[in-house]
RNA sequence: GGUCGCUUAGCUCAGCUGGGAGAGCAUCUGCCUUACAAGCAGGGGGUCACAGGUUCGAGCCCUGUAGCGACCACCA
């Protein structure tokens, strides 16, 4: 039974937690069928649900519960990401409330306390994932630390690194000094800040001249260890071979020339800090520059300069600029905006440093990814977003993976204290294989969060054990659902692991989606604390509700804003079901007798043309929605279910039959009785993957005509025994027609209670109005129905309605004002001359005439047709 | 500097391969009609940013302009 008010705190738990326990969310590893198999993207482990999950899980729950219905063997996979550098920061962070240090404790010690931490604050969002109905197997869920996982990144490793792929070296990497680790260059973001140009002078050695140079961070001066100007520009090129003087240090540096100076900029005259700047850095290296470094990991200041000696460099740059002031090597000082790299994770601007790490060597192993889409073997869904993949693949750099952090993947190399060779190895050898010895080092460092996740979609299905059953029957996976904000994160090192490991794509589509912004279009943050919780939504409105706030009237790959608004009208929707289901369930006539209509094969003969207009249009929707689903078309499938159950199936349909309900006659409460199940159960079938709470507790309620759990019932198909399209089209004209009384009765303030007479004329349609007519004298307020096929006696007291084939006359008895009445008639005289006009002006078009597809020009001319008859009629009215 | 997106009703947004401008909310009018007042019925409201072009026909395709937004790159 369903409670007497829609309320979804009562049901949405219980339902969850029956699917789960009948296994539902389990694929059915039946292999007469196709798979289906969505990866979920795997959130933080210590994270918490916000409303960018909503959307991406609700998506992916969607593409799911439609293939399930569609009876494919469907698996989503969940799981969660260790997210080392996050994670380690918050650990550190603990451990220093707590007075102590990672580095005090050791390793093995701080590695327990993140696995504590994450065992503490981790599996929340799983919690919160259940309560937005997400239809994973929690039977296969993954971390990646866990153990398959931490196999598979061995795995990889090894591979990448035993074919060339993998390197150690000397580079200038992003350095984040609160973090304390380098970083790749995608988690540096650029950002705009007001700042200061120091223009600096440093005299010539042996002459009475100077260079100038500038500069947005001069305490770097004191390891400057060039200054270059472009081998073109005239202006300096006697300058080039001298030498000038470091002030404060007193260093003598060459003037040297070098193509990478801009002659424009500034002087043209650039100071060359090779361990600070990454431009710098390969100027020093073409140049055999020395690399001097002015501060270390921390950018404390080293020795240079004895006064600002372990301060910050920031603290440093004040002092230093004054000295240099009272040295009279201070020129002036500009404002001066320019974009500095913070540090993706915790916002600390990022520090080019020079240091040895593991690179994975891109180029070659981004070829394939690039192709792979090029060939559209992988479809980025909209296409658009393919351009910012080629964008980053084809200019792609090496991608730093080591991290000076302890929580994640330890890199599997094993240094030889005796003779320095690196073994690579999953475990680690008991000798060195070069010389033998067996004093061997691991590397400390461990891996980049993301060289893990980019195994994903396979590590998680036995990869490397290429045997493993779910890797055979799933891989390739079929759609990748993501923000267009981690494409270079995840979706592109996803591709070229997958096609090196694999040898095969990992998904055939990519779903991106916009991110969900709050009501003002700003992105939700921590800092704006403009964050919406979903739970809190959920528990307020439901999820169901949520569900559809986030995807109604949206388009794949737009920003979404979040409207409460929007909560109001889905929750409202779930109303309108419930009570639509009240009503229905009410009203049903005994089950074995419409299970017994179902198998009849007279159908056409039994049905009612509302039975017939209603069955139709539901086939439509049926093939649209399906359609419109496979296209990723959410919001638009969405749309058109929400309109047909409220504006067709509730507003029309339910008022249509209500009359044959409320009648004695048995047979023909089982006929409505069958649509009204038929077309409401199966409108919520198309609407269960985006409402699965609410559809599922009404549907178990009706008349089921398979399983009673909605979750696993057959998805619609289009039944060739409904195409009604005659019925359809006369139907429409009835609600044109009715719709017309209603405007008149409306705008004339005629009360409801006040009923007439109706006169339908017509030659064309007397057995179906005859059919409908307790539907007529309910909608159109009727105490009679006469149908004539001749306008001759009619009285002229009558409102007029002039349609198609039909007119309507509805004697008023002196009640109407016969001026208003003509007026009336005037209206619609030019609304009709208006319609003859354009479609006149169209048919006389020569081009269009000749140009225009047959089917429009037979269609203009079917439309003039009509009208030029309508008109007509009404002129007659107004003679 | 480069790339991409957006600009449609008061607000938030849809609008499929070009063929008579749509929804939700808001607003106005009338209804407690036995599923639903979280509702029913009816109405008002738009030079589809601007300027050109292609076409028989443009919100949709092309070019340009303006405003907003995002991403990438980065010159001290």
């Amino acid at each position: 039974m369903l409670e007497n008010k829609y309320n979804p705190k009562d049901f949405e738990d219980d339902l969850y937690k029956e699917w789960e326990k009948k296994g539902y969310f389990k694929p059915s590893m039946d292999e007469s069928k196709e798979s289906f198999c969505i990866m979920m993207p795997p959130p933080n482990v210590t994270g918490k649900l916000h409303m960018g999950h909503a959307l991406d899980d609700t998506i992916q729950d969607i593409l799911i519960r439609f293939k399930r219905m569609q009876g494919y063997n469907t698996l989503w996979l969940p799981g969660s990401d260790h997210a080392s550098i996050s994670t380690e920061m918050k650990v550190v962070e603990k451990l220093k409330n707590e007075g102590k240090d990672k580095k005090d404790i050791g390793r093995e010690k701080f590695l327990e306390e993140c696995w504590d931490w994450t065992h503490l604050y981790g599996g929340e969002i799983q919690k919160q994932q259940r309560k937005l109905g997400c239809s994973c197997d929690w039977d296969r869920r993954r971390f990646t630390l866990d153990e398959g996982l931490s196999d598979a990144v061995l795995e990889e490793f090894v591979n990448l690194y035993n074919q060339g792929y993998i390197y150690k070296g000397t580079r200038m990497v992003n350095w984040c000094p609160n973090c304390n680790t380098a970083i790749s260059d995608a988690e540096v973001e650029y950002k705009e800040e007001a700042s200061h140009l120091w223009h600096l002078r440093y005299k010539i050695k042996g002459e009475d001249r100077y260079v100038e140079v500038a500069t947005t961070r001069p305490e770097t001066m004191l390891g400057d260890t060039a200054v270059a100007v472009n081998p073109e520009d005239d202006r300096y090129k006697d300058l080039v071979g001298k030498t000038c003087i470091l002030p404060i240090v007193n260093r003598e540096i060459p003037i040297i020339a070098d193509e990478f100076v801009d002659k424009e900029f500034g002087t043209g005259c650039v100071k060359i800090t090779p361990a600070h700047d990454p431009n710098d850095y390969e100027a020093g290296k073409r140049n055999n520059l020395e690399f001097i470094e002015v501060f270390d990991s921390k950018t404390i200041m080293k020795d240079l300069m004895p006064e600002v000696e372990g301060m910050t460099a920031i603290k440093a740059r004040p002092i230093i600029v004054e000295r240099l002031k009272e040295l009279g090597a201070l020129v002036s000082i500009e404002d001066y905006t320019h974009n500095v790299g913070t540090c993706e994770r915790c916002k600390t601007k990022i520090e080019p440093r020079i240091s040895e790490q593991w690179f994975v060597k891109m180029k070659e192993l981004a070829k394939p990814a690039i192709e792979v889409v090029k060939n559209d073997e992988i479809k980025f869904v909209p296409k658009r977003y393919e351009k910012i993949y080629f964008n980053w693949m084809e200019n792609i750099q090496d991608w730093c993976i080591s991290r000076q952090l302890w929580w994640g993947h330890r890199i599997p190399a094993y240094y030889c204290k005796e003779c320095g060779h690196i073994n690579v190895a999953k475990e680690q050898p008991e000798k060195c294989e070069k010389c033998g010895s067996n004093n061997l080092e691991q590397d400390p460092d461990t891996l980049d969060t993301w060289f893990s996740s980019a195994l994903w979609p396979f590590s998680t299905l036995g990869w490397p054990n290429k045997d493993a059953e779910d890797l055979k029957v799933f891989y390739p996976t079929n759609v990748l659902v993501t923000a267009y904000d981690i494409i270079f994160f995840w979706v592109a090192r996803m591709v070229f692991s997958g096609l090196y490991a694999m040898k095969e794509k990992p998904f055939s589509d990519i779903l991106i989606h916009g991110i969900v912004r709050d009501s003002q279009g700003r992105k939700m943050s921590k800092t704006l604390g403009n964050g919406v919780d979903p739970i809190e939504v959920i528990d307020e409105y439901g999820a169901d509700a949520l569900r559809f706030s986030v995807l109604s009237g949206t388009t794949m790959g737009n920003d979404i804003r979040y409207m409460p608004e929007k909560l109001e009208q889905a929750s409202n929707f779930a109303n309108k079901i419930w009570n639509a289901a009240k009503f229905i369930i009410n009203s049903l006539a005994d089950e074995e007798k419409v299970r017994e209509f179902e198998s009849k094969e007279d159908k056409d003969r039994i049905l009612k043309v509302e039975d017939k207009w209603i069955l139709n249009k539901f086939n439509k929707l049926i093939a649209e929605v399906t359609k419109n689903i496979e296209n990723y078309d959410l919001g638009i499938a969405l749309d058109k279910i929400y309109n047909f159950i409220w504006n067709e199936f509730c507003d029309w349909y339910i008022e249509m039959v209500k009359p044959r309900i409320y009648s004695d006659n048995e047979e023909e409460k089982v006929i409505v009785s069958y649509v009204l199940n038929y077309v409401f159960s199966s409108s919520l079938k198309l609407l269960h993957p985006f409402m699965p709470f609410v559809t599922s507790k009404i549907y178990s309620e009706l008349i089921c005509f398979g399983t009673k759990d909605l979750i696993i019932a057959k998805w619609p198909e289009v039944k060739n025994e409904f195409v009604f399209d005659n019925e359809e089209e006369f139907v429409e004209k009835i609600k044109d027609i009715i719709v017309d009384v209603r405007n008149i009765r409306a705008t004339k303030n005629i009360h409801p209670s006040k009923k007439s007479k109706l006169v339908f004329v017509t030659n064309k349609y007397e057995k179906q109005l005859k059919e409908m007519e307790d539907i007529l004298l309910k909608l159109c307020f009727g105490t009679s129905l006469e149908i004539i096929d001749d306008n001759k006696d009619i009285s002229s007291d009558s409102i007029n309605i002039i349609q198609e084939d039909i007119e309507v006359y509805i004697p008023q008895e002196g009640l109407i004002d016969k001026e208003e009445e003509k007026k009336r008639l005037e209206e619609e005289r030019k609304r009709l001359e208006g319609e003859v006009a354009r479609c006149e002006k169209m048919l006389s078009n020569p081009g269009f005439l000749n140009k225009a597809p047959k089917a429009k020009v037979e269609q203009e001319q079917e439309k003039l047709k009509n009208y030029k008859e309508m008109l007509n009629k009404v002129l007659e009215k107004l003679k």
